[in-house]
DNA sequence: CTTAATAAGGATATTTAATATCCTTAAGGA
DNA sequence: TCCTTAAGGATATTAAATATCCTTATTAAG
């Protein structure tokens, strides 16, 4: 089980894009430069986080993408389920039902206690990934990136946004 | 992003095994048929129960499986574990590091804090998942279905058994 | 002792999902 | 008018999940 390398990659993005000045975008192009990942597939990710209302963008030269909230409103959870849906990892195909044991058509009331503990586990997941927001973030690459890279990169953006 | 169809069968597996009388063995056969998946597939899950520690087999006719330890010191997380593997779901490939403003080669101390978060949820998830033995999920069991329905599934299980 | 049943595991096929590229369209700015 | 861009459909490629088949060694039952 392993999640697709686009999250990294929206994440990443999302990232960028919260240190970008109001009114500002941020093309595709310079956005799978910078991550060094083709464009054309990490389109396919930015237009899942467009869909999702976490970002929004415009078209034409100087285009592109900026969030759509600040970045105290967006969380992972969000930007995470905007890549890969929000179906739960554990899909459960009821193999109960196939007790020989049991009448044909039989079905219970609740859901399977095994499967339950599994969607409370995602569930505990989900609420992880929630409680963090981009804004927290932003603040932990402060403490932890050294400033000269962070300027340094915030002016090559700059440059091309 | 989601976890085989084996996890599910894995889990069901042991919680039958757990209710099984001391010294008594369950077959491939016999728990591939209660469940109603393939039986040649199915054993290739019990594999990695038995490889993990949680199971131990023994061969010939009145073969099969029997747990290694008691169900209350079987969790679900080794059980998932054993069939998905212990490697977080986020994989991160340092993306980071593509950035152009980076000397080459250029390598941080800690890392991203990124996949730190999802890291962190990983461990949630797999926290939530350790917090649950086979012991819990026996007692929700005889809570939560018919008691008629267990008693017949049990008698079933030990003519085979 | 012989025989049948079983787990273990290697090899391979099939199906599905992830990854990636290509191309067309419509919109926006110079 | 021309260039740049996002959106999205179509398709190709690659990897993983799912499934089957077969061989071997071991064990218990007859
Ligand atoms: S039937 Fe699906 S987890 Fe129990
Ligand atoms: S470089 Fe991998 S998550 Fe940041």
């Amino acid at each position: 089980m392993q999640l697709r390398n686009q999250v990294e990659w929206a994440l990443h993005c999302c990232s960028v894009l919260a240190g970008l000045p109001a009114g500002r975008y941020l093309s595709t192009k310079v956005l799978a430069e910078l991550h060094g990942v083709p464009k054309e597939y990490l389109s396919k990710a930015l237009q899942g986080l467009s869909q999702a209302g976490l970002v929004e963008s415009t078209l034409g030269p100087s285009g592109g993408y900026r969030l759509a909230k600040t970045p105290g409103q967006i969380t992972f959870l969000d930007i995470v389920e905007a890549v890969e849906g929000k179906t739960s990892s554990f899909v459960c195909d009821n193999i109960r039902y196939n007790n020989p044991c049991l009448r044909k058509g039989y079905r219970a009331d609740g859901a399977c206690a095994i499967a339950q503990v599994m969607w409370d586990a995602d569930q505990a997941w989900r609420d992880k990934l929630r409680s963090v927001s981009l804004a927290d973030l932003g603040k932990t690459l402060r403490k932890t990136v050294p400033a000269d890279i962070l300027d340094k990169t915030q002016g090559w953006v700059l440059e091309r946004s």
